[in-house]
RNA sequence: GCCUUCGUAGUUUAAUGGAUAAAACGGAAGUUUCCUAAACUUUAAAUACAGGUUCGAUUCCUGUCGAGGGCACCA
């Protein structure tokens, strides 16, 4: 919001100084309450070439810009620090240019298309926690990306081949036989199962098998690796694999049947998380066009073959690795799959900008995804971005499948629901609802509140989920945000006045401190919303959006509009409460949170 | 072993190289004749360690210690 003082920084110190400076370089922050100021300039860097000391730059700076700026009532200068203060109409101002706009905090198109892909589950097993965040991530920052005026692609990429679909099928298969009973006639249906959690209770039987298997094995004196080796439930797995690479008609079926049931439950997941996808990728229909990018990359020599057929890529030049793209009898692997969807997507869509919300583990991986792409001369390589996240820790440490301690998403998500019931009903301020209404609610809250959780921290880092605290509803939470809201409605609902133009209110109005500091968080909304889409990370605005409500609680204990004086302030405070509420309420749309207007 | 990310109050999180490191939860103490107390006010408490770079370091560099992650013809 300060560009236009960042700008008449730059030409003052091009007349004066005959120096030129990027005006985005300049450092202009809100001045610490301590300090008389609305912001503050740093001068240490112009003390440079203005040959002074810091004070007396200060100094020189401050009367420049007050000679320039209409907008400016004083300064003041402590140490290298330039502090400055606007006057009363120019922050009336900014609240009435707010308030006129349609969609306040939105960019005009930047004539960019963005892809982002999020999501990308296996389809073996339910979805987890750690898909929750992932979710979140890449439906948050797409909205952010719109609202930054970019074209937004939402694509997800559904790893539906391999062997870890074929060990859920090979279980699937033998308890049909155990059970004499024709394969399909075990289904979600018949188990009162959703479709993801049926086809994942298999994959843990199989592991079950599996290990007693193992344990058979090395009783009979093997080691570990030679009695993997020998397992037959392994091999049939992987003659399992061969076969529906073959195309074997029965094998084909069954992986139709299973992975239909799964998306259907996946649906289920995302519908209740409030997500959609514009477009969904499948890995058995791009990991051929990957071997084809493969063959072409050996034919233009930036691949080897080795001896035995497999295909390589010399990275070590790079400061990276040597890197498989095709085994030896021809099948594809991760990267190879990878390769040939981004080449999928670029042709469907020919974006400028490809981003993956895909795990820090696979950090390596995308490095080597993006340096193979380059090397290929695929144009689309620079464009690519891995929002890399952390991962998401439980008080008891990771979340390991083999240990059953993964928080299943759908679980959650109704424990979240059902919290969020018990509390608000002990409040008991819903009278008047109808059931249906209060279940509505209830859904609202307690998204909302794992929704912010997951959100307000930066994606980068790892974070911890603590179960128990996740449904506090107090202090930096979701809920305190939307309860915020809901406050703000019920004031604007219940005041009998009938609502003056935001122009005719603001005249010879005198602010008090804060409602101008209100103000001032109100105007940081469209750079919040830039900055979190240039960073790719949502906890920008998630936090903004807390201390925004935070503020507006401690305004309003101080300053509520039952203790105005004059009808005009009144008014005022109506104007900057419903400006606080659209900013609260857009913002909460862009985390994919929902503002109810009453709780 | 090699590569990589990270160490901030008791706990969970903030802080584009800028002023006295900011909040929340938990602890202690208060505020309802008043439009929603899921609120507000007061209070104690932290940059892992050692160097370096500079006007100035939680932030950049080096080392030590500690915790993750990656280095497979798994995805």
């Amino acid at each position: 919001m300060f560009h236009f003082l960042k700008a008449s920084i730059s030409n003052i110190i091009t007349e004066n100084f005959q120096q030129n400076i990027n005006a985005n370089s300049i450092q202009i922050n809100a001045t610490p309450t301590d300090f008389v100021g609305d912001c503050t300039i740093v001068v240490f860097p112009f003390t440079k070439f203005s040959k002074l000391n810091p004070e007396a730059t200060g100094n020189f700076f401050g009367e420049q810009l007050k000679l320039q700026n209409s907008s400016i009532e004083s300064f003041n200068v402590v140490k290298g620090f330039l502090n400055i203060v606007f006057t009363q109409q120019f922050w009336l101002s900014q609240l009435a240019q707010a308030s006129n706009q349609n969609n306040y905090g939105f960019h005009p198109s930047s004539g960019k298309k963005i892809m982002v892909e999020y999501s990308s589950p296996n389809t073996n097993k339910p979805l987890h926690l750690g898909h929750v965040r992932n979710i979140l991530l890449g439906h948050s920052i797409s909205e952010i990306l719109k609202a930054c005026g970019n074209e937004v692609i939402k694509t997800t990429l559904v790893n539906d081949r391999g062997i870890h679909i074929c060990k859920s099928m090979l279980a699937y298969k033998k308890d049909c036989e155990k059970r004499e009973m024709e394969i399909g006639s075990i289904n979600p249906a018949t188990e009162s199962m959703k479709g993801d959690h049926l086809v994942g209770k298999y994959y843990v039987i199989f592991n079950d098998l599996f290990k007693l298997e193992i344990e058979k094995l090395k009783a009979e004196g093997l080691n570990e690796d030679d009695a993997t080796k020998k397992s037959t439930l392994m091999a049939e797995t992987q003659q399992m694999l061969l076969d529906w690479e073959a195309g074997k008609p029965e094998v084909i079926a069954l992986w139709k049947m299973m992975n239909s049931w799964v998306y259907e439950g996946f649906d289920a997941t995302y519908t209740t998380l409030g997500v959609t996808f514009n477009k969904t990728y499948y890995e058995s229909n791009t990991y051929l066009l990957g071997k084809e990018i493969v063959q072409e990359g050996v034919a233009n020599k930036v691949f080897t073959q080795d001896d035995d057929h497999s295909v390589w890529i010399d990275l070590t030049a790079d400061g990276l690795d040597r890197k498989i793209l095709q085994r030896k009898d021809g099948t594809s692997v991760y990267i190879t799959q990878d390769v040939g969807t981004a080449q999928m997507k670029y042709n469907d869509y020919g974006m400028n900008e490809s981003i993956y919300v895909v795990g820090n583990e696979q950090d390596y991986h995308f490095k080597v995804l993006q340096l193979i792409l380059k090397k290929m001369n695929k144009i689309y390589a620079d464009g690519i971005y891995h929002l890399s996240y952390g991962m998401v820790e439980l008080p008891t440490g990771k979340m390991k499948s083999r240990e059953g301690t993964v928080v299943d998403a759908d679980d959650l998500m109704n424990e979240m629901i059902t919290s969020a019931k018990l509390t608000t009903e002990e409040r008991g301020k819903l009278d008047g609802m109808t059931d249906d209404e209060k279940q509505k609610l209830y859904y609202t809250i307690g998204m909302g509140a794992l929704k912010y959780f997951l959100l307000k921290v930066d994606p980068k880092k790892k974070m911890l989920f603590n179960p128990a605290e996740s449904i506090e509803l107090q202090g930096n939470t979701g809920p305190f945000i939307q309860y915020t809201h809901a406050r703000i409605c019920s004031i604007l609902r219940n005041n009998g006045l009938e609502r003056k133009d935001v122009n005719d209110v603001i005249k010879n109005y005198h602010l008090h401190q804060l409602e101008k500091a209100l103000i001032q968080e109100i105007n940081l909304f469209p750079d919040k919303i830039l900055e979190s889409g240039k960073e790719h990370n949502p906890s920008i605005l998630a936090n903004y959006t807390y201390n925004l409500a935070k503020s507006f609680n401690q305004f309003y204990a101080e300053l509520s509009v039952l203790k105005a004086d004059t009808e005009n302030e009144i008014q005022f405070r109506l104007h900057l409460v419903e400006m606080v509420n659209k900013v609260i309420h857009q913002s909460l749309q862009l985390l994919g949170i929902q503002a109810p207007s009453v709780m």
